[in-house]
DNA sequence: GTCTCTGCAAATCGTTTGCAATGCT
DNA sequence: AGCATTGCAAACGATTTGCAGAGAC
């Protein structure tokens, strides 16, 4: 996705583009690594060289306010950024940090016993090793 | 399960079975609630009245490391304990912050693309609404 | 007496907030 | 000017740590 077009996704949301926010979206989206706030913040500050973490976390949390954008809790310190798409679930290697996803359509909650409960948001994440890790 | 039989466990597990340990065990064994360290505290400290959140921390923090609890993050704040049981997911009604126990058997991971990855830990947590709070 | 357990207070760390400075139209 | 955006510094809240005092054997 170029500027434009980020340009004009921000707007179609209502937030109002500017540099840092265009910015930090483009880096949400560029690298699928669901970073944490402070990798974002050291992507971005040798190019926008008076960005600060207060901002970061400003635009985060309006991206999150116009759904653009979806927190990933992995109880592992911080929290991490996702940019929203289809029903997916993360992945966590225990040895590297990295997080990737996994399509959720495969996995069936709804056999479960969960009758008369309302079912809004499901979370699924896994800790484990990935390919890499485990071939070293 | 009775104080003696927590005290033998703490034993088993190889846990000095102090006061403090016996009674936050008991606490946690007796009403599974899926406790904060707040609720913990709050919930003994009349009992015991010396005792204080660092004890709790500790104590939950002994008992992990020996595998008798495991945390829970459901991403809300604090972490939550667990008395170790089998398989099971998490659901918690948004309403009354309530957490309720699913049994995880039904839910076919190993189904998934997840060829390559060693699975460690599966994490499922489940947001919405209870029974009881779609009824009011 | 030694070694563990406990608890206060301070430190830590990610995140949030207050507010003043800056930027945009 | 008037309003939104930004960024520093302080506040916050859950958890951890340092360390000294209490307790157990």
């Amino acid at each position: 996705m170029n500027l434009i077009e980020i340009k004009k996704k921000l707007i179609k949301h209502g937030i109002n583009p500017s540099i840092s926010r265009i910015k930090i979206y483009e880096s949400l989206d560029k690298n699928r690594i669901h970073p944490t706030v402070d990798k974002i913040y050291n992507e971005l500050h040798g190019e926008l060289i008076t960005l600060s973490k207060t901002t970061v976390y400003n635009t985060l949390k309006t991206f999150v306010n116009h759904n653009l954008v979806k927190v990933v809790n992995l109880g592992e310190g911080e929290l991490r950024y996702d940019i929203m798409q289809d029903d997916h679930f993360h992945f966590r290697c225990k040895t590297c940090d990295d997080v990737y996803d996994f399509n959720a359509k495969e996995i069936d909650i709804e056999s479960s016993n969960l009758t008369g409960f309302k079912i809004e948001e499901v979370n699924i994440y896994i800790n484990g090793q990935c390919p890499k890790c485990i071939k070293k």
